[in-house]
DNA sequence: AACAACTAAATTGTGCACAATTTATTTAAG
DNA sequence: CTTAAATAAATTGTGCACAATTTAGTTGTT
């Protein structure tokens, strides 16, 4: 009898994987940036530098402070990643006149060309998810919740 | 009218971040990580390496194969990873007598005593989320559909 | 004017992720 | 029995993430 309880108590421990929901939203995490991958090779562009330029066809100027808040993350990240875009030239990196300290991002024509190549990818990827718009309008929500509420 | 609909259809392009499921899973992912960090730095523990010794927690024993698919990463990642625990003695890497091929993980003393001081983390890893139990178990499965459908 | 406090990027160093290749071993087929 | 195919890890090289530090420039105070 305590034996049973002692196995039952051991099956479930707060330490089992299957259980983390913490876990299965780093393999998704992993599993979505993979799938990514082939389409992404077309435009020659990680996610993280697709997400880059998302945020430029949206805003075509923006200093490194500025983005990094947007897709929250710092210059560590963004400074190499920001200088390998210049090298494809799809982006200009050039210091503020007023506030020398500010590195301002400014997509070029080839980048702004690149986003029709683009079009077809989020639909791409909502295919390969097999999930239904509510589902993962419910995903995102959660996501989103978690995000804020780590983040304060 | 005409730029009317023109601009409508620029503010509801699919290429806008703020719409990104995947996005927002990223991101949560990346805080997750983050917010693990200083709860695992106590136990000198990155987060792949605590998801590692969780499975070892379960499983003594394990070999490469077994534990990349069981977390969903290949030997590129898993061989440094597991360099580093045995660096620090919480693993052993022996290779398989029936079959040379194989590395074999086992846990050591120092490893199974590591559970100890990692027992309260997922509880406050729940309070970091301030989320309902519920909303982790959606998450939870959202997370794992999206993950098994990108898998086939 | 001088200097302390602050701010924006960049740099440094560690550890993932993963594609692609290599090495070593085992199994299968002729 | 031998050689081709398959398998398990390891290696190599690129690009994130991020903590911690450094560099350079700005602002506020006296």
């Amino acid at each position: 009898m305590a034996k049973q309880l002692k196995a039952k108590e051991s099956e479930s421990s707060n330490l089992m994987l299957d259980k983390q929901v913490c876990f299965s939203l780093y393999s998704a995490s992993n599993a979505m940036s993979r799938a990514y991958r082939p389409l992404l090779k077309e435009l020659d562009l990680t996610y993280l530098q697709y997400i880059v330029m998302m945020v430029l066809w949206e805003h075509s100027t923006m200093n490194v402070k500025e983005l990094g808040i947007k897709i929250h993350l710092d210059s560590g990240t963004l400074t190499p990643l920001l200088k390998r875009l210049e090298a494809k030239e799809l982006v200009t990196r050039t210091r503020s006149q007023e506030d020398e300290r500010v590195m301002i991002i400014h997509i070029t024509a080839d980048g702004v060309a690149l986003k029709q190549k683009a079009e077809a990818i989020p639909n791409s990827m909502m295919c390969k998810s097999k999930m239904a718009l509510e589902e993962l309008i419910a995903l995102k929500q959660g996501c989103d919740r978690l995000l804020a509420n780590l983040s304060e």
